[in-house]
DNA sequence: TTTAGACTGGGACAAATGTCCTTTTTAGCT
DNA sequence: AGCTAAAAAGGACATTTGTCCCAGTCTAAA
């Protein structure tokens, strides 16, 4: 699913002092924003463009948290925690996205009431959305979850690469490919004029 | 693992106000506090005792999301997202709460700063743990999950039954005896009196 | 056009995990 | 101690998923 946080994103637009804070920052496909277990001095909203979320195990594999949208925040939860990141933030596509210091987000969460609202809320719907995902992903096949994912935003397999798309479900490339098939195969006993 | 926030209980010992906001309460083992789908008025702090918080599915199936000890807080995700629970806390011994009302947390979050601060970290670390979490469990065998969660808590296997660490790994009872059977066995080839 | 190298899909087999059901163990009762 | 019902463990088999590897396809340079 690709998260988003349009009130976020339309704070920020509208917050007196708001160019002050944020800085806006083109970012190119492919390009890593945040680092595994380096130190970041930024929290980061997204204008414009989509990421993913992965952190990535003592083997080298990678595990997909989410993919981020409009609005979305990262960064934010190193800044409270005070610690280096846990997760790399990569652009998957071309990106715009506001950049705010450690020292500004602080400050903001001490003083601007709506912005600590609003960081609140993101990050009650980021429990709510891991929690109701890992238990959906445990709990069911591969399929079941593959299907959950499209539906959940439209284009979604076109938007996403297939490695990432496994990467999201935690499998090897041979199963998404084998469902895929499988899927498709199934389509073709409802369909007439079904290719080769 | 089982999550603890101590600074959180502390912080309830020594502010001002406390007892006007934080009212004792005590729980009988098996007791659930919060029902999944259901409205719950309350945000608890656990003084004593352990709880599980698991998502049930539509086919009747339980995942569960954590296990709650000293100072952990739930049903705060609810109060800020304004929404029925997405999970059920259930008590898996005998636990004494502190409960707050929704308006009274409303009412902290605003106007008592460290209360604020505290629940912005908590959020944090919840994030922090159920990312890193999700992320192993997806990347590794049963048997490394396993070990893992042993490490985790001392004495772990004693204090949880069985049911609910296979619910907690998300696989069956099956799968767990199994592993356990082939660790047994396999300490036995390096020990002389291996009983049967 | 040809060709080396990279990328993609899929076959064959192995390993992990789930389902179903039987056996064993436990605990309470008489 | 002996009996029975309930709980826990485990055997056998089916299904799912992963690993390894090969074949087909595409790309870009010569």
């Amino acid at each position: 699913m690709i998260r988003t946080n349009i009130e976020l994103l339309e704070y920020i637009g509208l917050a007196a002092n708001s160019a002050h804070f944020f800085l806006k920052e083109e970012i190119e496909k492919g390009q890593k924003i945040i680092e595994q277990n380096r130190n970041s001095a930024f929290g980061y909203i997204i204008k414009k463009g989509i990421a993913k979320c992965f952190l990535t195990d003592e083997g080298g594999n990678d595990f997909i948290q989410e993919f981020f949208g409009e609005g979305e925040l990262f960064g934010e939860v190193e800044i409270i925690n005070n610690t280096n990141s846990f997760c790399t933030i990569q652009a998957i596509s071309e990106m715009t996205v506001y950049k705010v210091s450690k020292t500004n987000f602080q400050y903001l969460l001490e003083n601007d009431k709506k912005f600590n609202t609003l960081i609140m809320r993101s990050f009650a719907k980021k429990i709510q959305y891991k929690a109701v995902r890992h238990s959906h992903n445990q709990l069911h096949s591969i399929k079941s979850n593959l299907n959950r994912l499209e539906q959940s935003t439209l284009g979604f397999m076109e938007i996403i690469s297939k490695t990432d798309i496994a990467s999201y479900l935690g499998i090897s490339i041979r199963s998404l490919n084998r469902i895929l098939k499988e899927r498709s195969l199934q389509a073709g006993s409802f369909t007439k004029n079904k290719v080769k």
